[in-house]
DNA sequence: TAAAAGAATGAACAATTGTTCGTTTCAAGT
DNA sequence: ACTTGAAACGAACAATTGTTCATTCTTTTA
């Protein structure tokens, strides 16, 4: 028998294996081979390249990344889409199309306000007929200006659903303010009203300078920095969590009109739309803590949430 | 979750497992999945043609059928060569080199004649000094003619071997010219020691017209026609056989001078050189009966010697 | 709407495959 | 020839994978 007869031994094995189907054991059998060795064949087979294992598809990473969110965080849905030039956009996309699934789903859904969420206005398709759903904002608005970042009134023109709104400030000067403003009737409504809703949308906001309430002047770098002391990394309808998702109580708190923490926890669908490598820490921190149920984002920012939340 | 995902999980597992060389369990965790459903996965992307198995290298025909002869018949060794235009001389030489490789192992050697047999001295080396080992032949020759099929002279030529020869007719006109032969010293000494080789090298002949004793007027056609009714298939130095290699008592026995069955089949390598659908049935039926140890022939008739023994 | 046919699921079991560890075998070096 | 070290081997065990069967969940049909 020849030198080169291991070789071709891998061959033969590696060809009754895979092609014809016998087991390793049926193999040691007929070649007078240990069973322990055949085994051992077919590893040196494919480590000799005899053997190639080929998968045809490529990687379906949204997927993957979606299905790993859903599994490490119990999430019962997350809508991943390819990081691009334009992701906000690709990402408001998905939120509209999910937005408009769950207005027709639903009878009452919240809705908060920010940047990205902001995109998915531009996606809204145009209802012939009013859809039968309520739809409350969840927090109060920008101080001076018509908030550029809210969404409701698109989805009054699109779906024609009744809106409650909040049209206060969100953030006020100081708790007397907040008080006065608490006590208006149709504020207490709307806030009650907003405690029962089925589904939310809302965005999330880091807790650094970069924040959009830092950078529209509504809040200060060093009442940030108060924040971060207090280990903060981001905020949900302006209230801040840590890392852990636990709910960071500072003097902002009193000055807030929106819905308070325990009923934004309990809402039972909480969409949050996020993107950026800004927002990761916030992101895990809410994903840590259970605070949402849904997550909208890019492959990108989904990648570094798996990421970071290893360490 | 679009409609496609279920192919899309099907890749991710591929990948998972064949890539990433996760268990089938570590993936139902990680993806929530039971992991009775990743095999069935797995599966199922064999099926749809997701994951390919590619065995890079051609069957290595004639070692598998080498292996396959040697587990079905108990064969120490079994030299295939491929099948070609002259299938004869490439297992001539196939069957020269392993002669060789005796000559220098052992030190008694026998020899028979036949057609296919002779075409190994076509590839015989031509050594500078003799060999010590004995050659005998191990039957008589032709009645009238320098024997074309003897390779005896040959190795004494090549080797330098001393032999032993068998100068008498190997078919004899009836039992009382074969005891006059076997009285003569030279014969009784020759038999004798042809008994104790220990290893030899033989052909093979089937029993039916074509059979080169017949062709060369050795054996009558009737002759053959009165084996073949007792069931004889092919004969190894003239004793006859059938498909279980159990020798066969005719009448040609008692006119043979050869070595005797017994001493034969007790010889502790025998080496069968044979090739050619004609023989297929005598080789099944010399290597049913354990009669030989060692088959030199070619991949065809290899094949078809295996497809006849499942039968 | 209810019933029936069918597909998907998972627990429990069966089969197959992988690994470890002590033994044997072989070859190189003294 | 003898020792020594490396490689090959296989029995016994451990892990992984495949299959069956009873159940659950879907879908279809009446």
């Amino acid at each position: 028998m020849k030198k080169s007869s291991a070789y071709d031994l891998m061959v033969i094995v590696a060809w009754m294996y895979y092609e014809d189907g016998l087991t390793q054991e049926e193999i040691a059998k007929q070649l007078k081979i240990s069973r322990v060795s055949i085994s051992r064949i077919l590893q040196a087979a494919q480590k000799e390249n005899i053997v190639k294992i080929q998968i045809t598809q490529p990687r379906p990473l949204l997927l993957e990344l979606s299905l790993k969110l859903k599994e490490k965080f119990g999430l019962e849905k997350s809508i991943i889409v390819p990081n691009s030039d334009n992701t906000q956009e690709s990402v408001g996309k998905a939120a509209a199309e999910y937005l408009e699934e769950a207005i027709n789903t639903y009878n009452h859904i919240g809705v908060g306000w920010s940047s990205t969420l902001s995109c998915l206005t531009h996606y809204l398709p145009r209802y012939a007929s009013p859809v039968n759903c309520k739809v409350n904002e969840l927090a109060g608005n920008m101080l001076h200006e018509q908030n550029p970042y809210s969404i409701s009134p698109y989805l009054v023109q699109s779906f024609g659903v009744s809106l409650e709104s909040l049209p206060v400030p969100a953030i006020v000067d100081n708790n007397e303010v907040r008080e006065t403003f608490l006590k208006e009737p149709s504020i207490v409504k709307a806030l009650d009203s907003a405690k029962k809703v089925e589904i939310a949308f809302v965005g999330l906001g880091e807790a650094t300078a970069t924040n959009t309430m830092v950078r529209t002047g509504h809040l200060t770098e060093s009442e940030i920095e108060e924040i971060r002391k207090k280990n903060g990394v981001g905020e949900i309808l302006l209230h801040f969590f840590d890392q852990n998702g636990n709910h960071i109580n500072s003097s902002l708190e009193s000055r807030l009109i929106s819905i308070d923490w325990e009923s934004l926890i309990n809402i039972p669908q909480l969409v949050l739309v996020a993107v950026g490598s800004k927002k990761v820490e916030a992101i895990v921190g809410a994903l840590r803590g259970n605070l949402i149920h849904c997550l909208i984002t890019d492959s990108e920012t989904a990648k570094e949430v798996l990421q970071a939340s290893e360490e």
